[in-house]
DNA sequence: CAACATTATGACACCGGTGTCAGATGGAGG
DNA sequence: CCTCCATCTGACACCGGTGTCATAATGTTG
């Protein structure tokens, strides 16, 4: 069971080792001749190269970096199996770190991060794909990255985002179209753009039905269950209370689910609620959740591929996409009586 | 802005590149003197060492990488984070790996994965940790691993657990302490340990307060939402009903509770139902769910600790632990009357 | 103080690939 | 048949560290 190097197969192959780096590499002028008779060399010994002496030898690593800051479980899985999907398409592989945007010395963490681990490239997930500073700090140091979920679109950054704006324009209509009109809203956490571009929809489809915004309904979120359950209990307490709530997530949803259920009121049938995100739980609780579904694991997916095609041969012309969210009603909005 | 090589600090010092690598490596046979003089220039020119180039010469990659498949995003995430605290401690990095047990091809699969990522160690948590085809098979390629959660124990592995039947039988006996006899069971995935530990708990608990096992009231699941779903399905529609149900997961815990709630049965008073795991969407519904904390950051975090501890200097004896799990009481249980 | 053991240091090859460049080979054109 | 150019191929240095071993410097002993 001898380790089978590039100099195994080009000693067995008759050829230079430069010869079998061209043939692995699929670099133009070798006869076909020659690359047959290597590539056939390659299965006889089933030779894999070292990534690690490649890596030395480019100076590179195949390793995308995903950095991330959030408190959804499902969210963060989603993000991960996307980026896998395309590392491992491309022979890459994915290294995870998790860090707070808040934290004393980001900027720090993240030089660290990259130094210690040659990262070949880095995909910001919200909360960091909203962070000019380190956007700033990533291009002045030369490293690619690719965004998820951001608000960002200046023709130098990847960015593959979806239509938040658009999905909550659409879930406050189907709870208008049911008759609501006093509709609170739970924000979520301000350091991310969906927390904005979500109430803006929500304002721009009461606006288009010309019912007026209340102030008095819009509670301050930070996308935790917790802070949702904080909000639900000033929701609830509030006279006249609503007929609707729509959460900026599912989880804080769920929390004011959870707070109307304790309470004995019905839901739909005394208060609708909405989420968004289609989170797991969203249908794992009764009545499941209305709310929006965003394609997470193609946004990440197309994000790290055009990653490691910027990497492979950088390019002019960077990519840039929104990919559509879309409605899923479930029992917990009814007809407002 | 240059790079700053072995080379470079080598030269700025006034030494061979041999004793900078002394220093670095902490290696003995180097002058008080040498090793401060080098320490200074390490600060000064903010030297770190290439890790490719390092792992090249070592044949290490100072990679770990931690196989997992399994429904539960919360426990994925548990476990990584874990894994992660394990690994930057010690600097080294996490490589997630999700993928089948029943898959075609497991073996080669992992096969794969270690000869084209070069890993220095695995991390198996359920079902890989029970899988003896999957450990013989690094055992006899010489890789080194640690089980999380796994039910073998040979004095060659690395395995840390958690008192799975213990924590059943406790939450069996909060049960019969609230006066019910007629406690359904929804078993777990027959590939997991867990499922057989948690099972037996169940039976003692009855066993050890004269409770005769009833066959009719075990169902088969097999961890996720969906199987829970159907268990609760055929459980609640028996006659005569059981007064208690206890899932082998939270997941089909709240299956059974989204619908009991359907069906309008009171959860506690009609059903009391209990989980384990303490996933967090025991808490996220309503009622809270009684269920079984285990400490599942700490066995992996202990787990990749042992994994480290033993990639860098093999020893005799492994590391073999049994952590506690705890029972945590909420709303969805109560006195059967 | 000679003889030897111990500690400190550096020269050099090596890990397994890739980049550069010079030289060999072969076909087209005059 | 010779020149010229395009296509192949390999020798060799190099990426940034580590291992081996010889040698220099220092300490210990009789």
């Amino acid at each position: 069971m001898k380790k089978v190097t590039i100099n195994s197969v080009a000693q067995y192959a008759g050829v230079s080792k430069k010869t079998v780096s061209r043939v692995l590499n699929n670099e133009p002028n070798v006869s076909p001749a020659t690359r047959e008779k290597v590539l056939k060399v390659f299965k006889e010994l089933d030779y894999r190269p070292n990534p690690i002496a490649r890596g030395l030898a480019r100076n590179k690593s195949f390793i995308i970096g995903c950095l991330y800051d959030n408190p959804s479980k499902s969210y963060i899985t989603r993000v991960q199996s996307g980026a896998l999907e395309a590392c491992h398409k491309h022979n890459y592989n994915l290294l995870i770190h998790p860090c707070e945007l808040r934290g004393e010395a980001l900027i720090d963490n993240i030089d660290q991060l990259l130094t210690t681990s040659r990262l070949d490239g880095l995909v910001l997930t919200p909360p960091f794909s909203d962070s000019r500073e380190l956007i700033d700090f990533l291009k002045q140091k030369n490293i690619n990255y690719a965004l998820v979920a951001s608000a960002i679109q200046d023709d130098e950054s990847i960015s593959i985002c979806s239509n938040d704006e658009q999905g909550a324009y659409e879930l406050t209509e189907h709870l208008i179209a049911l008759g609501h009109t006093d509709i609170a809203f739970i924000k979520g956490h301000p350091d991310h753009s969906a927390t904005e571009n979500r109430f803006n929809g929500y304002k721009r489809a009461l606006e288009q039905h010309q019912i007026p915004l209340q102030e008095r309904l819009v509670a301050e979120g930070n996308f935790s269950y917790h802070s949702g359950a904080d909000s639900a209990k000033a929701i609830l307490d509030m006279t006249p209370r609503p007929s609707a709530v729509f959460a900026s997530n599912d989880y804080m949803a769920a929390a004011v689910l959870k707070l109307a259920t304790q309470r004995q009121l019905r839901v739909p049938e005394d208060l609708s609620i909405a989420g968004f995100d289609n989170a797991p739980i969203a249908r794992h609780i009764w009545p499941g959740l209305t709310t929006i579904a965003q394609p997470v694991e193609e946004m990440t997916r197309l994000a790290v591929e055009q990653l490691i095609m910027q990497i492979s041969e950088p390019q002019e012309q960077v990519y840039q996409r929104v990919l559509e969210a879309r409605l899923i009603t479930r029992e917990s909005t009814a007809k407002n009586h």
